[in-house]
DNA sequence: GTTACATTTAACCAGTTAGTTAAACTAATT
DNA sequence: AATTAGTTTAACTAACTGGTTAAATGTAAC
């Protein structure tokens, strides 16, 4: 197993650190576990990453950088407003359905630490989502969409994305869903949370 | 300070208690710290709550007993859907306006140890939102209502209410919120919520 | 004033955990 | 053959943390 400059390993040690610490979170996670779950020893893990901080930073920088570039990527792009809603939904739900504690372990940590928000900002470039903000707002004046402060309408969206991943076993508890029905209850999701959206955004004459 | 069968001493310590865990989770928090927040020594705390375990159970327990009530209380109700709805997000909203941390912490540790939840409901009647389920599947039914499926609306509703808190620190950044900022962000949510639902719900002839 | 409980003090124990160290081993590089 | 870097082993430390203990003190009730 030691072969030169072997990139597996460091690439096994971040597997292991982002399953340990997206799990458990920084106080839970333990670096002999991920050494463990790594498939090496503490000393290799120390020799690789310094210390347990700086191998959560790696990875927490990781998560926040798997977080912003997808929402943003798409509230900046030129479609109109109901394709974006849909695809920024449809984006969303895949990739945590990859990554189901992705958002739980960032929102916990960056609550712990907000300060650590700004630090990951720093040199990097971070737009904001002006543009469909923007996109709204301009709806709103022209009577085309509901009155509805576009800051509002883009929280509501996300959380409705976010949110059962969060909460999986109190949503699954209080609509009585198996493993699968929540699989399936999620897959459901995109559309209805699209069209739900897109409906209560949209005027209707009478 | 040494009176007899003192309360006061054991609402300080679950203050503190409940102050340390909401805002560093099980792992985080330290028995040392709540015993100063509290005012007391480590020998006393011990002397109340034999173990972290044990208090921290409790906390878990009246932190979980503040969260269920709510949503079944109004959702088992005899208000029409719409009624439901409002005072479901006013209910909601106002109660974690006073609790900030309480989702963050319940969805943490129960993600945690997700037996924690069946534990919880030994003993306790715990009904479920049948009836709110129910009355939008009729709605649904009669046309009344876009089709919709009852279990995503409900997560829908309550995934709105709950995630700015747990997200505070993207939501203000995203959105340039300052501290004032986000306080009347909320209260103005409450009924850019109920609206945006209500309106997506309803049919409307064209 | 004695009893009973609440509280403090301060030291202490035992287990855990992050991190270190040194020596030996491995395999590709030169 | 010598070099170099990755890796293992195993023991060790230093600090932290949950929990205990015992002795002393305070305070109210009986």
């Amino acid at each position: 197993m030691a072969t030169h400059k072997d990139e597996k390993t460091e690439s096994r040690i971040k597997l292991a650190a982002q399953k340990a610490f997206h799990k458990k979170g920084f106080d839970g996670a333990r670096m002999q576990d991920i050494a463990d779950s790594a498939g090496i020893n503490k000393a290799l893990l120390h020799y690789y990453f310094r210390s347990k901080d700086q191998l959560f930073h790696t990875i927490f920088q990781e998560a926040l950088g798997k977080f912003f570039p997808i929402i943003i990527g798409v509230l900046e792009s030129d479609m109109d407003v109901e394709a974006k809603i849909e695809k920024l939904v449809h984006t969303y739900i895949d990739h945590l359905t990859q990554n189901p504690m992705l958002a739980s372990f960032i929102i916990h940590e960056l609550n712990q630490n907000p300060e650590r928000l700004k630090a990951f900002l720093i040199g990097k470039k971070v737009p904001k989502p002006e543009k469909f903000l923007q996109q709204i707002a301009i709806g709103v004046e022209q009577k085309q969409f509901m009155p509805i402060a576009p800051g509002q309408l883009l929280v509501s969206i996300v959380a409705q994305c976010i949110f059962p991943f969060m909460a999986r076993p109190m949503v699954q508890f209080m609509l009585s869903l198996s493993d699968k029905d929540f699989d399936l209850f999620i897959e459901q999701r995109k559309k209805e949370i699209t069209d739900l959206i897109i409906h209560g955004l949209t005027v209707r004459k009478s």
